[in-house]
DNA sequence: AATGAATGAGTGTTCATTCAT
DNA sequence: TATGAATGAACACTCATTCAT
């Protein structure tokens, strides 16, 4: 009980440069913190986990959601830039690559995955990572790796499918979602051979995300 | 013992009779509340939605869990019905109509569908589902309707990954999850012209599940 | 996450200075609050009255039950005091003091005193409270001032009768604890040396029994 | 138990001698149950074990209150009866035989102790006993078997710190009262007349405390 | 700038009491 | 008359957020 905080008088005080590398910890921290117990977990423990004081957190950021948005933020970032690094693939397989590739990182990075695809709804980032998708589903139709009636949308969708898987299998190494995307790709691929009938078509509007029901509803 | 606790003389108390009725509307009602905010809703509120008093839902659940685990029970009691309906379906598309029936269900049920895959987990009803799975798959390989390769997992899996879409649309009418069950089900499909390459072999093992982490049950 | 819980713009911040102060204050109070309507007064009461926060409280307290624990571990502390300056009494009195100190002491912190003796149960401060009456019996026996066969068991269960009588009493200034034990203290002397003194005359008056503190306070 | 009435053949009606019974049931199973759990122990359980609907006790007893005062009422009544057997005893033994037979049936019914002699407070059987008592005590007198100092008074302080020692030591069989109301009767006694019999030997063992009837940790 | 003590609204849960059947 | 379903006030406890130091 008795709270033995002493003073240390000799406490080096902390550097500019140290301030930079504390906001970069804390988001790491909150990563791995939110990842392992869920987006549930407190602002507290965060803290403590990085090893900064509460109000140094919410100093940079200016609420809880602001935190987690800013770990999709970087998240959506990397996921762009894999993109990026796949649009000019000269074989067709820019897609196919982008796809893996950004399911094996959010597969590393489940801190705020339960409200990257929806959270960010109508935000720029998502508009810009619409738009490389959509590039990469028209290099792959010049290749004519794809079908003909695949959109953009559906490989946007594709990742909120490998969401769902991640989410089942949270805190286990598993890794289900490859075969699962191995199969989806199959049904992506162009084949002549096959459908009986047409795909459903696109029926997806912008996501009405009721912003103030979620976070701590507590 | 003197508890002064006042009588709310406006509302009607509810009859005997009403009973079995209050304990479907409670299911009902917790649904939808959950559907609309989340697993976090208060039971305060779904006892409000309901009309009865807080204290009427504890008499029947012995906490948040216990509703929520009903409501779990009740989802995949009718997933499993809907199987069984299909286990004998003698053109080789009982498993293609599981799937569809299963997603259109949970897309108007999805107040316990963040839990739903994971927290029955190694229960005697999610090995039943496990079991009618794969009874399904087996009719498809017999009729060639699938892939050779594909088990009744990848059908386990598959519906956390349309779980995925339904949890980002939550709250809007949109059913994207058609389509990319289309996507899917044409990867599904045995294609003797296509594979580039051989699925990834199946890793799934017993999901881990951190309880802990899971609603907050106190 | 968007908590919005409004700060009370009436009442001033405590000083993070005064937070050692703050600490001993919930303790007084606590125990004065207990005194006044038993245990199961709520921490709400506690907070209230000492004018902090409930989460101050358990900023300091993991629970109610770590806060009675608190004051149980203070006053016996007391108690293990009163003996270790009797210890060395020389004139074989050293027991009789530490009664009357004692009792003294529990009648004017009855916070906590329901629970005093059964709750420790074993801990070490009671190890170290029967070693010290052990002593002091054991001091009485050199001095021939009590019986032969009094052990120091007879000491505390000494103690939890005088208990009951501080219980009976609540709520009244009463002290008839004082009589009694003057009358006890008669039966553990040596039966060759007589009383001392004349007997605590009798004070008791009707006790008054706040009626409405007990019961569910809950 | 229920009486010889002709075998009813139909559905058997509750005769007047059953609700008799119940009664009867329903205050030995509420003695039994406060015993074992304290008075916090729910009004539901006292149902559930005496075999009636909760309605049932609220038809005998206006609430909690009214069921723990009748419980006192009998006790009280019952230290009475043991007092007015012992009225006339011609060896001015009648008080101590009261106060080691009051304290036998205080042991073996501790449901409503921790109340017994706070709320009576100042009823009227509280005003009996105190009567009884002083009688005890004037014969006493008249024998010269105490103190000539000793009031009625101190006679209602003893049980009350017999009551002490059987709180503590709820929940476990030890006797420990047995030893210290010696040693009491000892101080009790005048002082030329001496021990007429040995210490009750110690048989304190470790108090075995319940904790779950303590506070509400929840 | 960084810290962490303080705050209190909100949530899960219990239980005395009422009253329709 | 007996039953037990229904009610909701009350309480322990958590955690996002603020702000004096």
């Amino acid at each position: 009980m008795s709270n033995n905080s002493a003073p240390n008088p000799s406490r080096p005080r902390k550097l500019r440069a140290d301030a930079e590398a504390n906001l970069d910890r804390i988001i790491d921290v909150a990563e791995a913190v939110f990842a392992e117990h869920g987006l549930d977990a407190s602002i507290d423990l965060v803290a403590k986990r990085a090893g900064v004081g509460l109000g140094t957190i919410y100093r940079r950021f200016a609420n809880k959601d602001a935190l987690v948005a800013e770990l999709i933020d970087r998240l959506l970032a990397e996921t762009i830039a894999i993109a990026e690094r796949h649009l000019h693939d000269t074989h067709g397989d820019g897609l196919t690559r982008y796809l893996y590739e950004v399911c094996e990182l959010l597969s590393t990075k489940r801190g705020a995955l339960a409200r990257l695809w929806s959270d960010a709804a109508n935000g720029p980032m998502i508009t810009r990572s619409r738009e490389v998708q959509q590039q990469l589903v028209a290099n792959a139709h010049r290749h004519g790796a794809i079908r003909a009636d695949l959109t953009g949308e559906d490989v946007a969708v594709a990742l909120w499918s490998i969401h769902g898987i991640l989410d089942v299998t949270r805190g286990s190494t598993v890794n289900a979602w490859r075969r699962q995307l191995d199969l989806l790709l199959l049904g992506f691929a162009d084949n002549t051979a096959i459908p009986t009938h047409p795909l459903t078509p696109a029926a997806m509007t912008a996501i009405i995300t009721n912003k103030s029901d979620r976070g701590n509803a507590r």
